[in-house]
DNA sequence: TTAAAGAATTGATGACAGTCAAGATTTGGA
DNA sequence: TCCAAATCTTGACTGTCATCAATTCTTTAA
C-alpha cells in the first residue's frame, strides 16, 4: 500500500463520481489517494471491519457478499473496473455488514472518509452524483426485494436473463456474467434449481443453451409472461 | 394547495434532513415549499408518475408499496410524521416506480426538485444528510434482500418481531405496526402464513398472542435461533 | 349503534423448490 | 497441456408455504 503514482491517476478519472470534475480537482483527489492489490481469494474487508476508506476498482473483479441472521450467505453484487464500494459506511460511524472479495488479481484506490467528507463540501457537485449512484442503488435494490418477495424463482431466473441481455445489447445473445453456483447465490435459490429451470426454459422453448455460459434467447416476451 | 404558512414552519424542522440547519435556513427552505393534505385511500403518486419532488410527512401515515414483474403488491414501508419520500427520482430524470398512498388523513409538504438541487449546492451539509439517510437505507434494503433470498417465511417474522421489539424498547412487549395482511406483504409472504407461524411460535413457547395486535416476547434468544 | 366490509384464523390440498447423492463437465493452476 | 478441484446436471425425496374455502372476529362508516 503506497501512494498513488502515474497509472493510478486513471483510478479517479475511470468512476462517474469524480470525472465530471477538472482534471486539476482530480489531481488533488488522487493526492490523499491510496492503492492496493489483492490477489483471487483475497477478502478486502469483513462484516463487522471498521469501514473508513471508499475503495475504488481499477483493475480486477470484486464479489460483494452478505450473511443473513442465520449464517447463510447471498450474493450482493459483482464490481467491475470503475465501481466503487465501502461508500455506505462512509456516512455513519459503524462497521461493514458485507464482504468484499477479490475474484482476480485486483488493483483499487482507497480515498480515507475524512477526506472524502472534506471534498464533499469543497465540491459539492460531487455529492450530487454520489445521490445519484446511491438513487439508482436505491431503487435498484428495492426492486430486486420485491422480486424476492412477490416472484418464483423461475421468473427471477426470466428477468435475470432479460436483464443480460438488455445490459449486453448483444441481440439475442447473452452471455451469463457470473457462476451458476454464484448466480445462484444472487438470486436466492440452488445451483440446482437454476439448472433445472433453464432447462425448463429451454423445453418450453423461450431459450437455448448454447455453452455453459451462453445462452440464446428465443421468445423474451413469452419468457416474461411466465 | 398553497405556500406554507405558520404551522408547516414545523415541516421542515421535523425532518433530519434540514433541522440541523439554522432558523433562517430553514425559513428560506419553505418559503419554496408547497403543503397539501389527502384523504385516507388516496394516492399521492404512482408509479409511472414523472417525479418531480420531495414530500416530507408532517402528519398522518402513508404506505408506500411497489407492484412486482407479474403485478404483485409489495409493502416497501410505512411513513410516519418527519419521514420523507420521493427521493430517489430526484436524482434522476425519471419516473416513480412505487405507489405512495395515505392511509389516514395526511398533511405534506413539497419541495420541488430544482429548488432543492439548488439548496444543495448551497448548503452542502444537507447533502451530507441526505447522503447519510440514504446509505442507512441502502443498508436496510440490501439486509432485506439478503434475508428473502436466504431465510424462510418463519425466520423473517421472527426478525421482524425482534426488530419491532428493539424498536419499541418496551420491555416483553411490542405492537405490531401494521394489519397482518400488510405485513404479510412486507414479508413476502400471505396473511395465512402469519396467522400460522405465529400460533407455531407461540405453540413453542416463544410468544404470546394479548391481542390481534399485541404480542409478548417470551424467549428473544430461542426465537432468533429457528 | 349497527350493518356491511374487511381482516384474521383454521383446515385440506398441491405446487414449488430445497436437500442429498451420484455422475458428467468445466476450469484453472502447475 | 493435463490433472485435480470445482462446478454443473439429473434423479428421488421431502419440507415449506401458497392457495382455496369456510368461519369467526374486527373495523369502519352510515
Amino acid at each position: 500500500m503506497h501512494a498513488c503514482h502515474q497509472h493510478e491517476k486513471m483510478c479517479v478519472s475511470l468512476v462517474p463520481i469524480f470525472n465530471h470534475l477538472e482534471t486539476e480537482q482530480m489531481a488533488e483527489i488522487m493526492k490523499t489517494a491510496k492503492s492496493g492489490t489483492f490477489k483471487r481469494g483475497e477478502i478486502i474487508y469483513h462484516a463487522g471491519d471498521k469501514s473508513d476508506s471508499l475503495y475504488i476498482l481499477n483493475k480486477g473483479k470484486i464479489r460483494i457478499y452478505r450473511l443473513s441472521e442465520s449464517g447463510k450467505e447471498q450474493l450482493v453484487r459483482i464490481l467491475h473496473p470503475g465501481d466503487f464500494t465501502g461508500e455506505l459506511a462512509l456516512f455513519k460511524e459503524e462497521t461493514h455488514e458485507s464482504y468484499a472479495e477479490a475474484i482476480a488479481m485486483t488493483q483499487i484506490c482507497m480515498i480515507n472518509r475524512t477526506d472524502l467528507q472534506e471534498l464533499l463540501l469543497k465540491y459539492p457537485s460531487i455529492s450530487i452524483k454520489i445521490l445519484t449512484e446511491f438513487s439508482n442503488r436505491l431503487e435498484e435494490a428495492e426492486r430486486q426485494t420485491t422480486r424476492f418477495a412477490t416472484e418464483k424463482a423461475e421468473t427471477r431466473i426470466a428477468v435475470f436473463l432479460a436483464e443480460c441481455l438488455e445490459d449486453q445489447g448483444q441481440f439475442n445473445m447473452l452471455e451469463l456474467p457470473m457462476s451458476k453456483k454464484d448466480l445462484a447465490s444472487y438470486l436466492g435459490t440452488t445451483p440446482e434449481t437454476i439448472s433445472r429451470k433453464l432447462a425448463d426454459l429451454q423445453h418450453k422453448g423461450y431459450i437455448r443453451q448454447i455453452s455453459n455460459k451462453k445462452i440464446e434467447v428465443l421468445d423474451l416476451d413469452g419468457m416474461l409472461l411466465i
